[in-house]
DNA sequence: TATAAATTACGTATTTGTACGTATTTTAAA
DNA sequence: TTTAAAATACGTACAAATACGTAATTTATA
């Protein structure tokens, strides 16, 4: 028998899957939640198995959440329910030690095969999340570097809206030094312009 | 008895909802569909007296989708499930005369809702869609003049990359006319630079 | 057809972005 | 502490965007 817990926050998704899994033999629920606060709450008293979590809400607070879930006693394994995730989040999870990553255009089946699995000791990560994935690892073989802190602040700002004089003023710098990371940031991120720099940093969840 | 079919991409959302509402004494499923396209061939045989539409999946075909099945013999009453929709979906959405929009953090009990409801000739517009949409009536009680079709074409571009005179070249026309629509859009809009333009054409869901 | 709306085009001046470069100081890691 | 990475700042030249303006032509539509 694998004790299951569900945090997400669309409803009907929510209620739906509850009525499903709740049908398995192998399966008993122990809750399923709209929201991280009130599940953590609830695990403080009693760790499900198996956590399914869906991340693709706003806030990232999802990842808060997964690092909340580190200090409980017993170690919960966590299926991650992604839509689509940006770079930001996937670097945060995969340092986050989950145990498995699901597309929601997986199959119901799959759903469950990976909550067996995982509840085996297994890991399951959905090929169509992890084979997007591979597009952040290759940036380019010559190019592939990581955005520094201030590259980040600088396009996230710069992506909002702001010229490069008001990030300046903003962040107390000179604009030419916030035009060097700008310049910098493209070249890593491969792009050119200010649109490109914009969809890219709201795909890199930059702006939440 | 109501006759349902169900339009889903998600895969797992699709079969959780088909469980729960195959339980449902007085649902009859029909068919449940990953895609517009098979969803209409199989409607031209059979039409279903309810269809639950996702339309929060990209390529905008759902709405292709909607304006086909007003070719059917039998008219089937529609209800849009939606995560987010942009401006230009719902401008579309209303003048298709579907019969319901629903969240998808609604609660499972307000879909079954929903559901009876619009078989039984009402309508149903979630509160939190609809209410969502009002802010894009409130561009301004000044400026609040619609996008024309030159004018989304051109922004469209430029939120994709393309500089004036790419987006000129494209279109066939002269670089300054594209500035100028570009200008008349930011004025609309109430908007300045190409960040925050490319947002809003992102908002308004004119990337797809 | 008459009228309004949309599309087209251009002028001009100023600001901002882009794409190279170099180089110093600060901060973090080995 | 030594070393590497990050953040800082500036030069220059050209391209592009911005913010005003006017106005002719085409296309819908009442």
């Amino acid at each position: 028998m694998i004790t299951v817990a569900i945090v997400e926050d669309q409803n009907i998704f929510r209620e739906a899957l509850v009525s499903y899994l709740g049908g398995q033999a192998d399966i008993s629920l122990r809750g399923d939640y709209a929201d991280c606060s009130s599940a953590f709450i609830a695990f403080q008293k009693k760790v499900p198995e198996v956590i399914v979590l869906d991340l693709s809400f706003p806030g990232m607070s999802g990842l808060d959440f997964l690092f909340r879930l580190r200090n409980l006693m017993e170690q919960p394994k966590v299926l991650v329910l992604s839509g689509t995730i940006g770079k930001a989040q996937w670097e945060e999870l995969s340092s986050m030690g989950i145990q498995g990553v699901l597309d929601k255009t997986s199959r119901l089946s799959i759903l469950l095969s990976a909550i067996r699995t995982i509840h085996a000791g297994g890991v399951f990560f959905d090929s169509r999340v992890v084979g997007d994935m591979s597009k952040f690892n290759s940036y380019g073989e010559n190019s592939g570097q990581a955005l520094t802190r201030r590259e980040k602040e600088v396009i996230s700002l710069i992506a909002r809206g702001l010229s490069a004089k008001e990030v300046a003023g903003e962040l107390g710098t000179s604009h030419r030094t916030v035009e060097k990371h700008k310049d910098n940031a493209c070249r890593k991120l491969d792009v050119k312009g200010v649109a490109n720099l914009t969809r890219k940093a709201v795909e890199l969840g930059l702006l939440t």
